[in-house]
RNA sequence: GGUCCCAUGGUCUAGUGGUUAUGACGACUCGUUUACACCGAGUAGAUCGACGGUUCGAUUCCGUCUGGGACCACCA
């Protein structure tokens, strides 16, 4: 028996270690059933799961629980995802060093012994204690050597293919973390800033022209202004001098330009803008570095040498002052591109990088985006929208330490790229050496020093998590059945996963996506440190429980936001102790047969109930089917409160309590089979207390080793009509009105009148109907109480 | 600038071409010794964001607008 005071985390903590101890959630290799595989989303390391985490795990999860149930082999692995920058930072924090201050050997020797000891396992306890139901055994990590060999294949594949290739190209490239990074890892940041007009000369005339950025003057290759515009029509072909700087440049129209904007003639830095490096390519202008890779100003800018880029421009603006040379300024705030891990600003550099061409397959990205089954169906909006604004092939070098090497070396003689053979995979280019000569003849390599992005990795999790444990099954397993996530990584990992799939095996790696909504505070804004407005899980599952944590997250839609409430949490915690009170009062009275025996017949009220158990089965079965956990929590929810609870348990009570032979075997059959029911349905979504309830219960005359095991629930034989339920509650509810407005206890005895028609429909749950309003009789006539 | 999502009692929300528009929290009035005070029953509380259109009928479908949010682009 459930113990009146139940402490919640040490039952989930006790059914966490038995589903871990008895390897409830194991994938079956042997087993026959019909597989259903998950592509989970391995989680950047970074110490804490956080609540959007939290709220977006544990709604996929009530997916594939119910897939688990409904009788499918679940196949669901978990990774980490833990190379590159957020796990540099992170052991530099931990061990108050910095990378650059050490061999790089011993830092990715550092990185490697942190996140496997420490890092990795102290994460997933986080994941583990919502009760997210992994088979634990299929754990990957992004920079594990099965991670590093899949990722370096990937790059051979490519390179065979002709889908990689290295180019001197302006790079986005983050000056504070010294590599490049892709269009995805950018994001935008009001910044101030000022609008400054400068003097240019034009055959010893002023020309205006506004600039935000003035110490890129020195690599200024261009003036242009729009074609239309009478203003500068007569500067066609002329030259400016550029001041300060006293070099020519040359005055050209363009259609980018738009005349309304500030002077309406720009001009054209390498490289300032995307536009510039439009024009740069369209014109074939020079290339001037003004700023070098560590973001200071370069020898091109004389005297500015060495100063970083804010001091110089500055400096730029106030010797432009003096110079008689500044028309005007005025500061405005404008969004800068940003890199998203570090938040410096994003400046363009030439440098040698290596791409995937995938530029020229918008088309068919299209395509395969349109494929995939979408929950809900708007999130593909998302995804077509982001190839449609694609601009650049994808770079996937990054200068860092720790990541994936490219198996990539280059001849030290003929300069030839020599890639790594399979069978050495994976390799590291600065220990290893390539298998044969460079066809040169030369044995002197050069390795290549760069990491793999680590989209480019994450974006293989299909054959990561599947080849841990058997390449023979990939046929089985992929393409997955499911994809869950967040939104805001459709651009990034959807999406390259989804490229990288039909690159090297033309076809899509999932069939299912579930795009999950985001966290919002109380108000409906997004929490962020800054606001001070973050909500720890840890914190809630400490206060309420998992299983509390799991029914909010349960009670939104599929892709819409959830804000956090705290009385939603509230709400989860008075559910789990009603439904373990109600199991109570349940095996309370079951006595020797258990609920197991059915009786020859089954009570007409009884009927009633389980007709209606049957249609919130067929009605959940449905939901979950579309993936629609939110209407199977409501459905069963407002069930089992409002029907079971409130009504059918308050109904049955005198005859368990007092009956005797069938009557009593009904009642005590029916309370078996809709609480079993109920708890399978809940199950998914609160597994920690159904399980509980199963195990104390249950479990004796059940065969199954755990609920999350046992078959989805089917329908109870059962005839009974709706309305004729209904309106026996509303009776019963008529009645409860009259004592509460006479302010009489539910337990007062009556004598009820009800009209003919009433009468007649309730005349097969008459003694039932007598029992619960505490009727002594009822008679014809118009509807009344009368206390006795 | 483009695309998308959202708008329902004080708060959070369910839902529908015709309903007494759902439930929870909160408020108020009662009640209770064989599941539960982390309780039960009852009451009040909503012109379903605004304006147009389609329709016999719109909270629901369409359009416009307002407000909130997201993604993308631009940002000299």
């Amino acid at each position: 028996m459930v113990k009146n005071k139940f402490n919640i985390k040490e039952c989930e903590e006790k059914w966490r270690a038995f589903w871990e101890k008895e390897g409830i959630f194991k994938f079956d290799l042997k087993s026959k059933k019909k597989i259903y595989s998950v592509d989970t989303p391995p989680p950047t390391v970074s110490g804490k799961m956080h609540i959007g985490h939290a709220a977006s795990y544990s709604q996929q999860d009530f997916l594939i629980r119910y897939k688990r149930m409904a009788g499918f082999n679940v196949f669901y692995p978990f990774g980490t995802d833990d190379n590159g920058l957020p796990t540099e930072r992170l052991v530099e924090k931990t061990k108050g060093i910095r990378a650059s201050d050490m061999p790089r050997d011993k830092f990715v020797q550092l990185c490697m012994k942190l996140l496997k000891e420490k890092f990795q396992q102290e994460y997933l306890e986080d994941w583990k204690r919502i009760g997210i139901s992994c088979d634990w055994d299929i754990l990957y990590s992004t920079i594990d050597d099965n991670s590093r060999k899949i990722a370096q294949w990937s790059f051979l594949d490519l390179f065979k293919k002709g889908r990689v290739y290295r180019k001197d190209a302006p790079a986005m490239w983050c000056p504070e973390c010294q590599t490049g990074i892709s269009q995805a890892e950018c994001e935008d940041k009001s910044l101030e800033s000022s609008f400054n007009t400068i003097v240019f000369k034009v055959e010893g005339k002023d020309l205006a022209i506004d600039t935000t950025r003035p110490e890129l003057l020195p690599a200024c290759v261009a003036i242009f202004y729009h074609p239309e515009d009478k203003r500068y029509k007569s500067l066609k072909s002329k030259s400016a001098k550029v001041p300060l700087f006293d070099f020519e440049v040359k005055i050209m129209e363009d259609e980018r330009v738009d005349p309304e904007k500030g002077t309406g003639i720009v001009m054209c830095c390498t490289f300032g803008d995307q536009t510039d490096m439009e024009w740069q390519r369209a014109y074939n202008l020079e290339i001037k570095e003004a700023i070098d890779k560590t973001g200071k100003m370069t020898s091109l800018s004389g005297a500015y040498k060495g100063m970083p880029v804010k001091e110089a421009r500055k400096k730029i603006i106030s010797d432009l002052r003096d110079a008689g040379l500044l028309l005007n300024q005025k500061p405005i705030v404008h969004d800068v591109k940003v890199h998203e891990r570090c938040g410096a600003e994003i400046e363009f550099v030439k440098s040698t990088q290596w791409f995937v061409k995938y530029l020229d397959l918008k088309k068919e990205m299209l395509k395969w985006g349109e494929n995939l089954n979408w929950h809900p169906k708007f999130m593909f909006h998302r995804y077509a929208n982001w190839v449609k604004g694609l601009q650049w092939d994808w770079l996937i070098s990054r200068q860092r330490y720790f990541g994936i090497s490219f198996p990539v070396w280059y001849c030290k003689k003929c300069g030839e790229i020599k890639i790594a053979e399979e069978k050495q995979l994976p390799v590291d280019p600065m220990q290893d050496k390539p298998l044969k000569k460079c066809s040169c003849g030369s044995e002197e390599f050069i390795p290549e020093k760069d990491v793999l992005d680590t989209w480019f990795t994450s974006s293989m999790t299909p054959r990561l998590s599947i080849e841990l444990i058997d390449k023979k099954i990939w046929e089985n397993l992929f393409p997955m059945s499911l994809r869950p996530q967040a939104h805001d990584i459709i651009s990034f990992w959807l999406f390259n996963t989804v490229v990288k799939s039909n690159l090297h095996y033309g076809k899509n790696p999932f069939k299912e996506v579930a795009i999950s909504g985001f966290v919002l505070d109380p108000h409906g804004k997004k929490m962020s440190k800054s606001k001070g407005n973050v909500v720890a899980p840890q914190d809630v599952v400490e206060e309420y429980g998992a299983d509390a944590l799991r029914f909010w997250a349960s009670s939104v839609k599929l892709g819409d936001d959830i804000s956090y409430q705290e009385k939603d949490l509230v709400a989860g915690k008075k559910f789990i102790n009603k439904i373990l009170n109600a199991s109570r009062f349940v095996f309370m009275n079951l006595e020797k047969y258990g609920g197991k025996k059915k009786p020859k017949k089954l009570e007409v009220l009884d009927e009633l109930f389980l007709d209606q158990l049957n249609s919130v089965i067929r009605d959940c079965t449905e939901s979950f089917e579309k993936y629609e956990y939110s209407k199977v929590k409501s459905r069963a929810e407002n069930f089992f409160w409002q029907d079971f609870t409130d009504n059918y348990l308050e109904i049955v009570k005198k005859r368990v309590y007092q009956g005797k032979g069938d009557k009593k075997l009904s009642a005590q059959y029916t309370l078996y089979q809709a609480l079993l029911t109920l708890i399978k349905l809940f199950a998914p979504i609160t597994p920690f207390i159904t399980e509980e309830i199963y195990q104390e219960y249950f479990k004796k005359l059940e065969k199954d080793k755990s609920i999350h095991l046992s078959e989805w629930p089917k329908e109870i034989k059962a005839k009974g009509d709706k309305k004729t339920w209904q309106r026996t509650l509303e009776i019963l509810a008529q009645v409860r009105q009259a004592k509460s407005k006479a302010q009489k206890s539910m337990n007062s005895e009556i004598i009820l009148s009800l009209d003919k028609e009433d009468l007649t429909l309730i005349e097969k749950v008459k003694e039932d109907l007598m029992a619960v309003t505490g009727a002594k009789e009822i008679n014809e006539g118009e509807f009344k109480v009368v206390f006795v």
